[in-house]
DNA sequence: CGTACATTCAACCATGTAGTTGAATGATCG
DNA sequence: CGATCATTCAACTACATGGTTGAATGTACG
């Protein structure tokens, strides 16, 4: 496992609100600044500030500085942790799992070969 | 979308605690009752009751009677949810995103002709 | 340099969460 | 029926969260 319990519990924790993931989502394709990011909500600066925080601690956005702007993107790794975490339960829900299974397992060979 | 955001909230935030995921995830091949998912945690019976019911609220367990036990057990259906919220962020950590695409637009297509 | 702009910080409030303890409920068994 | 076992409820504590307001920081610009 490459992420630890308290970071699994981040990274849910922080996608466990609405406004979060809207953001998150909003983020991953362009980089965005605070107010940017601010301008649809019904919220004030700080409480979007401390989203983008929430989302910073839990490694899924990262900002840099641009002149008096900071601006934000989405980084997607972490999602990849809770993709690996929720593949475990995907044989219990699938009949499809083996077909999938086999399929990943192509992939992977196909990845290692490279 | 079949959760609503709430729903959605619900389902990460009980996810976002050690205890409850590995509740979870010995609830899935087996029923246990409530004081033998108790029994490996430093908790009172209190403290685990909460933690069912935070996962009930959520549906990811249920419960039935069983005499004076409850029996316990996981439904995965919300981790689906889940897992198709995560699917549009894959796309953009996986360049087999598209092969990946290919496999499981057959597999719905299979899926529909049943 | 002083002002304006973008964002955060600090303090505060209301509510939620994770845990405890001790009493209450409900099913079973002699 | 009364005792016992499995579990929850209620009340409480400590701390986290999501929001506010108003002041503070840091960068840019004339």
């Amino acid at each position: 496992m490459i992420v630890n319990d308290t970071e699994m519990d981040r990274i849910f924790r922080s996608l466990a609100d609405r406004t979060r993931r809207d953001i998150l989502h909003r983020l991953v394709s362009t980089e965005l600044s605070v107010s940017e990011i601010a301008a649809p909500y019904d919220l004030t600066y700080a409480a979007i500030s401390k989203h983008l925080k929430v989302l910073e601690n839990a490694r899924l956005v990262s900002r840099r500085r641009d002149g008096k702007r900071y601006l934000l993107q989405a980084n997607l790794d972490p999602l990849r942790e809770v993709d690996g975490w929720i593949n475990f339960y995907r044989r219990f829900w699938s009949e499809a799992f083996d077909k999938l299974g086999d399929y990943l397992a192509i992939v992977q060979e196909n990845k290692e070969d490279e």
